[in-house]
DNA sequence: TCTTGCATACTACCATACAAGTCAAGAGGG
DNA sequence: CCCTCTTGACTTGTATGGTAGTATGCAAGA
């Protein structure tokens, strides 16, 4: 895990600043498991790994404590946060209240580009059935960006992508306990309840697509205990 | 405006660090409209006005742009955000939708302690009814909080508070467009629905609710023109 | 054995210094 | 008069130093 080398020429084009590139890179070190719930990373020793000072290593550190991944405690020390069996199921409440709301609104007024557009995504996605899971997640988070996207609601999405921050990681701690075929089935069958117009099933069918997490998360809880609260 | 000087004993007590002290204040200015959307404020200025030094009011504004609050332009300054129309009806969707199942939750297992608790809120509303605006907002604020911990939602909750600080600077903006009394009505339908279970009822009157804002949006904005993006 | 005090080595917090980008005013040439 | 370039006064971004709070290990004493 290394922070990419930054030439005056490469920062001048991408414009992507040394604090939002330790943002990233913890980011996904966190949801990916890479660092664990409750592991320690001080600034000095972050600061260090990447070659860069502390400060912006402090600010990227804000950032993530923010959205609930890091737990600063003065003078003592930044922990990895563990992860909270509320703030899991809160976040999936979230979620499933404004994806529930954003179906409602495709299905009542349902763009055939957009029609056309869900439909490509599910036929990668079924392309995808028996490979790696984090290629199914990566389109899985494209289609339901579609449907934010296509409902018009860009800033919605930005509260989404928060939860689903909650959420990934502790799918990440087990990828074993979903089945993507299923969840390409739900995708479906949300699609064609857009489509058909039927605001009902639709919302149903989004409602019961993100329970799913309900299930696992006590197995996964029961599996690594020493990663919750 | 003025931070408050602390001395050693003080901190000890009160351990707020200057950082979120400055989150709170510049938090609160911007959503009174002290500091108007556009106007620039910059690191050292407001350094200088708090008698600190530049770093903890950095982290204060990665905070307040975090919210969308401020915007940060690197080597160019820092601005109030403008009131973006879309920002402001995001948020209010989402609000909705999250208080929607959370009223429907409520409805579906009432417990009398809320009941009487939020019954005794309303009668303090009533008495509110003709004074001022910011004590009716403490109240609403306090009654919408009640609704989200009765639920058990305590971190569903930040979520709605990040999306009400939208609403509520284009509210402060004209405190002239709604009308009190109309809001207590409505707060006390909602609270009858919940006690008598009726969830539908319940659903509907808090959509009903949160839709308000709709009506006064295009009106302020016409008053305002320049606040907005 | 258990407690207490202290030295020490951390930590994050805040202040200060420097670096680099942006922008506008103004000099100077056409 | 207009265009171009320079210059300097801003801005935020990053680096580094100093301070105070906290945990920990050990020694002295009960």
């Amino acid at each position: 895990m290394q922070l990419a080398r930054l030439d005056a020429a490469t920062l001048q084009t991408m414009r992507v600043s040394v604090v939002d590139q330790l943002y990233s890179a913890l980011r996904a070190a966190i949801i990916d498991n890479d660092l664990s719930p409750g592991s320690r990373i001080s600034e000095a020793e972050i600061a260090q790994h990447y070659g860069v000072s502390r400060q912006p290593v402090r600010e990227a550190f804000i950032k993530l404590a923010n959205e609930g991944l890091l737990e600063v405690r003065p003078q003592r020390g930044t922990f990895v946060a563990k992860i909270s069996l509320s703030a899991v199921m809160d976040a999936r409440f979230v979620r499933e209240a404004v994806e529930a709301d954003i179906v409602k609104l495709l299905a009542q007024d349902a763009a055939p580009a957009l029609i056309a557009d869900l439909r490509g995504q599910l036929t990668r996605q079924r392309g995808i059935i028996g490979g790696s899971a984090r290629d199914f997640m990566e389109a899985d988070e494209a289609f339901h960006h579609t449907l934010a996207a296509g409902a018009g609601k860009a800033n919605a999405w930005r509260v989404i992508v928060e939860m689903k921050a909650q959420m990934d990681r502790v799918r990440f701690l087990s990828s074993m306990h979903f089945s993507v075929a299923r969840l390409v089935d739900q995708h479906t069958e949300l699609v064609e309840a857009i489509a058909a117009g039927d605001a009902g099933r639709a919302e149903q069918t989004i409602r019961a697509h993100l329970k799913g997490i309900l299930q696992d998360l006590p197995v996964i809880e029961q599996e690594h205990p020493e990663f919750f609260r």
